[in-house]
DNA sequence: CAGCCTTCGTGACAGTAATCACAGCTATCC
DNA sequence: GGATAGCTGTGATTACTGTCACGAAGGCTG
């Protein structure tokens, strides 16, 4: 696929350099391509799908830290790259994905040599770091009807969806909290009208 | 003072740009050095003391995020510096504090030629990461009181010592919790013999 | 010493969310 | 069609935490 117009503002050399060395790589919906601990060889850029970055702990709860779409890369695997690290979080395609994977090795001549992908790694830690800090206020500051709203508008803009395809047992798992818990949170929020539930399905207004 | 040997791993001509273009600045225990919203116009290292970096809502609550010691800097502010964005963070100085201020100008060249600055700042970013993500575990899936647990804890390594001079209110404020809850925690915690209550001051075992 | 402020202890109560229990419903597969 | 599995709705119960109320103790100041 031609992804040069997913990351277009990359300069010519640079773009080589990644059709030389990059290695294109497909997931299906479900595969996990990181997972806690994993020692990190590559630098991901997403070119298509949708990559779901979460939280995981010992016994078995999980919490999801944000989505990675096209055009983005995943931050955690730039750092831990550069500093040979294991990652600390769990990552999964959501949907078949496509990314480009990009040898560790080549990262620090990439920073030296190519401004802008310097400027697309220093922009990427930004964004993360920010979407971090938002899910930190979320949790610190919001009762769950809140964090709910947030998770569906968020979801809804991530996919460009107005009807959700997603049960109240994937949201429950995202939020690190109950089914019934999200059942009863939806009722409400469609009983005050802001959306309607279907089976598999949420309807935004 | 001399704070080359608080960042003995910069090379000699970095050290001398630094003393060249930084400002060394003092801040009282208490004294604001960053604000929600405000425009940075350097980066931020710290020499001696420390600094309370935490985010703040709009009705009056707050949540600590980390603290900064001598030898490390301001991930933000790094961030925020280079693509001069406003903070998203509230900084502010928990003891009298000696910090070294770097103009943003200077910062992409620093990165471009001095190698240990550029390692300095990769490494300042994994590590802010790192403590924000253990933050959202501690917070996602962790009650009050292990997480009071892991503060006193953090805080005891922090400040090097046993015996914590704080009191419960001001720990019920960075976990954005209230002083009842705290009061009662720790009681139970002494019960366990994990510490002893004095006023103003806890005394770790 | 008397007044005052801050810190701390504790009981009572309320609200949020997690858990258990169970029933109905839909889709799919033989 | 009948069995089965997954999704949804709902009540009852419980645990945790935040809030209110009030009192006691320590320390500071005039």
């Amino acid at each position: 696929m031609n992804w040069k117009n997913i990351f277009p503002q990359f300069e010519p050399p640079l773009i080589e350099l990644i059709e030389k060395e990059a290695v294109q790589r497909s997931f299906a919906a479900g595969d996990i391509i990181m997972r806690t601990g994993q020692y990190i060889k590559s630098t991901v850029l997403v070119l298509e799908g949708r990559i779901k970055i979460y939280r995981e702990n010992q016994d078995g709860g999980e919490f999801l830290i944000y989505y990675l779409e096209p055009g983005q890369a995943c931050a955690v695997s730039m750092i831990c790259a550069i500093q040979s690290h294991t990652s600390e979080l769990m990552a999964v395609a959501e949907e078949d994905t496509e990314v480009l994977m990009i040898p560790v090795h080549l990262m620090d001549d990439m920073m030296n040599q190519y401004k802008t992908w310097y400027q697309f790694v220093i922009q990427t830690y930004r964004a993360r770091f920010d979407e971090l800090l938002s899910v930190v206020d979320n949790i610190a500051f919001r009762n769950m009807d809140e964090r709910l709203e947030f998770f569906l508008k968020r979801y809804s803009e991530k996919t460009g969806k107005k009807k959700l395809e997603i049960s109240h047992q994937q949201i429950a798992d995202d939020l690190n909290s109950s089914r019934e818990v999200i059942s009863r949170l939806l009722k409400k929020m469609e009983q005050r009208n802001l959306l309607k539930l279907h089976r598999n399905m949420i309807e935004l207004f």
